[in-house]
RNA sequence: GGUGCCUUGGCCGAGUGGUUAGGCAGAGGUCUGCAAAACCUCCUACGUUGGUUCGAUUCCGACAGGCACCUCCA
């Protein structure tokens, strides 16, 4: 089926596809390694998990889907360093050595940060490579090298800056992001301090060592430039390197549009003489309680908050997936509570298919419809809250037992394909509760079931209660009861 | 100051120039000793204000409110 997407360049929305065969090959900016990750960050790397699936499940391809990590930059420098509060006794002890530190702390949030995303059911095998910057310095180098070599950037005082007027001389600086030069920057403050550069438009390559921080050698043309790469030139590398150029796809959040892809393509343009990709894919950002999610307000959230609080990491998925993700998402506990309901409501329509019965449901036109309407939701731009909304107008005209065996069938293909999408249903029968009861809540029930026979109702509903506030269900049946665990 | 986006029923969240999005919550009903679960039914909104139009929530303008980026934050 043919997929459209949203391009940030062009702002339209453009049939998808591939440069080059039936392979995609999709760039993702990952996370900086510095902490754990926050569900505003977990809202980019579900968008992108959604577009490879989409594109794998739907559009046929194979995906080559690479998503860095940046385990160099000024906070992971920061925060690595000998001394700091940030560094914990998990991640082994600190040397004398700067960039064992680095490493150590760095490797401790990447693994963090597998884990996290795991949970969220982003498969580590759809991934191509997750490549560490770290890993790609002389590469970076390189390319800094020639962007030098081309006449765009400069070295100052041992730090390398693209030059942003000099490649305007050639080519456009505001693809992604329409920039007033005039106006620029007139309201932002201007970090002095830090580094010496020509203009304040110009961005950093390379930045030349400060005391106390870990380093890498680098001399171009005799100058003595020891220090670490910049950020937006780890990106530029990497795809370069693991995909080749032009690929197909690069994603992230809205707030990278600039200035990192910004920067990201005058770079690999004004050193590999190519545009980066085709198409740029943003997701917009999320909101908690319908503020800004901030530490501040109190409502920041890293996932492991929110496990820590008992929410199904499914049910973040399913939620999240629940809005388009070009618009702005309020994340509440609320909504989380509904997304979840809405899950289960589909994983027990999903259970009833598979148990027989005799009903005489035939009509494959409607299942087709809600079939074709669904995909074609999802290939155009993504579009998960109206593929949703057409599974559910199905499953509430068509109960699950009034379908006759082909059209059971025929739905379980159909669960089974959108399941490689959503991936937050089991597609299988309704399993046997074997929920473990401890035995003062069985011995509830038991006196329960006996005041009820004998027509204590009172003393019956007094003991329900304690059941309930125990934390667990129970159910009457007809000649006993069942007993649950409350989710 | 510059650039861009948004404002839908109790909540979340789609969409459209004139006919029901959907989910959650809520109400009523069937069932039940009462519940729960399940099922059935109901709940019809589009920030304010001008304009275009036979007709606007949908197009255009203004206003109000909110948000984002310009600060190596997804």
């Amino acid at each position: 089926m043919q997929i459209y997407l949203y391009n940030s360049l062009t702002k339209t929305i453009e049939p998808f596809k591939p440069l080059e065969g039936n392979t995609v090959r999709m760039y993702s900016c990952g996370p900086t390694v510095y902490n754990f990750a926050h569900i505003g960050n977990m809202r980019a790397f579900l968008f992108a998990d959604l577009l490879q699936r989409v594109l794998r499940t739907i559009g046929a391809y194979n995906v080559k889907w690479v998503m860095n990590i940046t385990n160099i930059d000024d906070k992971t420098i920061r925060d690595s360093a000998p001394g700091s509060t940030a560094w914990l006794p998990e991640m082994g002890s600190q040397t004398d050595n700067l960039m064992d530190n680095l490493l150590k702390f760095t490797q401790y949030f990447e693994k963090s940060f597998l884990e996290d995303i795991s949970k969220l059911g982003i498969r580590l095998e759809h991934f191509f490579s997750m490549p560490k910057a770290t890993e790609f310095i002389p590469q970076m180098q390189e390319l800094i090298r020639r962007i030098i070599k081309n006449g765009i950037a400069y070295i100052s005082e041992g730090s390398v800056y693209f030059n942003v007027s000099e490649w305007r001389k050639k080519d456009t600086y505001g693809k992604l992001y329409k920039i007033d030069f005039e106006n620029f920057r007139a309201g932002a403050r201007i970090d002095a301090d830090q580094y010496e550069r020509e203009d304040a438009n110009d961005f950093a390559l390379w930045k030349y060592k400060k005391p106390d921080e870990p380093f890498w050698e680098f001399e171009v043309d005799g100058i003595i430039c020891d220090g670490r790469p910049g950020w937006h030139i780890e990106c530029s590398t990497m795809e370069k390197e693991l995909l080749g150029l032009p690929f197909d796809i690069h994603t992230g959040g809205v707030d990278l549009k600039f200035p990192h892809h910004e920067d990201e393509i005058a770079q690999s343009k004004a050193g590999y003489g190519v545009e980066p990709n085709a198409f740029w894919c943003h997701n917009e950002f999320l909101e908690v309680e319908g503020q800004k999610m901030s530490k501040s307000l109190g409502n920041y959230f890293t996932l492991r908050d929110l496990l820590e609080k008992g929410i199904d990491p499914l049910d973040i998925r399913i939620a999240m997936l629940s809005a388009h993700y070009g618009s702005t998402y309020n994340f509440t506990f609320d909504g989380i509570n509904s997304a979840r309901k809405a899950r289960f409501r589909i994983q027990d329509y999903i259970y009833d298919l598979h148990q027989t019965t005799n009903g005489s449901f035939i009509n494959t036109d409607v299942l087709n419809e809600m079939k074709s309407e669904v995909f074609t939701s999802l290939a155009t731009d993504l579009h998960t809250p109206k593929a949703l909304a057409s599974v559910f107008t199905f499953i509430n005209d068509n109960p699950a037992n009034t379908l006759n065996e082909e059209a059971r069938k025929s739905a379980l293909e159909f669960f089974t394909k959108l399941n490689n999408i959503f991936d937050v249903w089991k597609i299988e029968p309704r399993p046997v509760e074997v929920v473990n009861i401890p035995i003062e809540i069985t011995d509830l029930a038991e006196q329960r079931l006996k005041a009820k026979m004998s027509k204590n109702f009172a003393e019956a509903d007094e003991l329900r209660q304690k059941i309930i506030d125990a934390g667990y269900y129970i159910q009457d049946s007809e000649n006993g009861y069942r007993l649950g665990k409350k989710w």
